[in-house]
DNA sequence: TTGAAAGCGTTACCAT
DNA sequence: ATGGTAACGCTTTCAA
């Protein structure tokens, strides 16, 4: 019988149609539950989103990731389990290890939120156990862990040298009191680039409440009123720590008078795919989120059926989209 | 034991004492694959999401009904499984039943693309089989069936009279050959709209291949050039089927010189995080999709735990968003 | 090649 | 109030 349904060869073929019509006849379905329990593996991926904020999955980047690993787990007929922290989104280890205990995810894809540091004991406490897992946008060892990144540091660098290139000078940063492991990373690109130029000293972040564009706004309102206060020139670039914050970064740079590009450049991150509808079409760095998301689905599920890649770090390359917001 | 972690008052209470104490030091975790098999019941409830387009997370839409059930599941330590059809999209009843009889899940959201009665069959397979089910933008009837909806019919309506108050009486619809049953409803709206003040005649509807603002921008352009053919005068303003074919028919008409809204006033539909800060900002149909998601979670969950709803049929209401754009 | 039986980790039931 | 035992539906192993 269950050879008969794994397709094995050691049944006959008249036993094999026999079986064949039993199970029409009496629509059997067989089911992964018990399978699992049998078999003590779900067949389930999950995606471990360590962002206590529930909106998550509206922002671009993560839908595209999330887009990524469906697309790659139904192919290969695994389930995808969403996982959110319970409440405040400080997880024990405990909380973080549950649906693997419990067995009803076999491996985990893990997003972070917070500074790079603020979950090391959450991805210690999953290394310990031994369970497979990967994580996004962050450096990670451990016998079963895979970290797929996109080139933040590279893109940043890169964004920060066009624009100096075009002769900007006082170059500001978006990032967030939310921080968030990529944008560390964005951030020593941004720092490297301006150090490198000499002008270390122009240095000047402003941060977001949040990743929303309402956030992006309040940063770069927060930034043109910190100039106005000390009588500092306003800057004459912005590069944002996303796409989302650009958005509305730019929004009150129109209504302030301000001309984009010609007054302030602005550069964004991720090139979602409202980038280059907004006015004017925003230069961004491109992140290849939902091949992220592709990647990090296949290395788990090549691992779990016996083939783990030796290559633990998968850095996947981005892009510098010039269009003509900078 | 089983009545200690479920903390039933059946157990004197130095007994559980005892088994909390072997439970601490065994660093037991019970397996939620084997209280399913044997409960017959996952705690996991499914997104069915009946769209082949593998990327459908990225629409902004979809991303707040999921944010919204995730949020939900989580609240009432339910389990989210994302479940896509394999491969074509056409669903044959035993891969859409295969969740439910294989036990991973008790329940199931169903977001349904193609027209209303295109995925007939497979509602009628689920009803048939007795599962429990939520149903996205589409009126269903069943044992054990919900349907959550926004007022997308009456928001279109709004919108189309909200322009022909304005004088606008070349009013056109951007619609998408990909069809979707919330679509046909902001379709009737809008007609009943045009027919009631007399413009039948001047119903327009121009299609989009797909629901991304590259397709709302075909769209656009298809529909000047429509005009331009026939020697027909430009419509005076665009009600598009949500804000993501907004944003891209708002970007041909910059591009073709046409002002917004002084020569074409464009509404959208959905209010979508970037509808405010694109320029001119949008004026749209805000849909409740974060609450539709929350409310269908609700719902099967109330359900399951022997609390079934009487009303199945829930429209959340949509309201019309003035900005700029018309 | 086939059929029977044990066991995966729970919970529900039934003696004690 | 407690401890033992069967059963959930499958796969694997072992004997026939």
């Amino acid at each position: 019988m269950s050879n008969v349904v794994h397709n094995r060869p050691v049944v006959k073929p008249d036993t094999r149609q026999r079986v064949l019509e039993a199970i029409a006849k009496l629509d059997y379905h067989p089911s992964r539950v018990a399978q699992g329990l049998r078999q003590q593996a779900s067949r389930a991926i999950g995606f471990l989103v360590l962002d206590p904020n529930p909106r998550w999955p509206a922002d671009p980047l993560h839908a595209e990731v999330l887009a990524g690993m469906s697309e790659t787990a139904t192919k290969h007929d695994y389930s995808l389990l969403l996982d959110r922290p319970p409440g405040n989104g400080h997880l024990t280890a405990r909380e973080l290890l549950q649906p693997f205990r419990s067995g009803q995810i076999d491996a985990a894809i893990v997003a972070l939120a917070g500074t790079s540091d603020s979950h090391q004991h959450a991805l210690d406490a999953l290394n310990q156990a031994g369970v497979l897992f990967a994580v996004l946008e962050r450096e990670i060892e451990g016998e079963c862990a895979y970290s797929v990144m996109g080139a933040n540091e590279d893109g940043a660098y890169a964004a920060t040298q066009k624009l100096l290139r075009d002769g900007r000078r006082q170059i500001a940063f978006l990032d967030s009191t939310q921080m968030w492991p990529a944008i560390e990373l964005r951030l020593n690109g941004y720092r490297r680039a301006m150090r490198e130029a000499g002008l270390e000293a122009n240095i000047l972040i402003s941060p977001s409440p949040d990743w929303t564009s309402a956030g992006g706004a309040v940063a770069m309102h927060g930034l043109l009123e910190r100039c106005e206060r000390k009588g500092l020139p306003y800057p004459d670039a912005v590069l944002a720590g996303n796409d989302v914050l650009a958005v509305g970064a730019m929004h009150v740079l129109r209504e302030r008078g301000l001309h984009v590009p010609g007054d302030v450049a602005v550069i964004g991150f991720d090139d979602f795919e409202f980038a280059r509808y907004v006015d004017p079409p925003l230069t961004t760095v491109r992140l290849p989120a939902y091949e992220m998301g592709k990647r990090a689905a296949e290395l788990l599920i090549a691992h779990l059926e016996g083939r783990p890649t030796s290559q633990r770090r998968h850095i996947l390359p981005t892009e510098l989209i010039v269009r003509q917001s900078g």
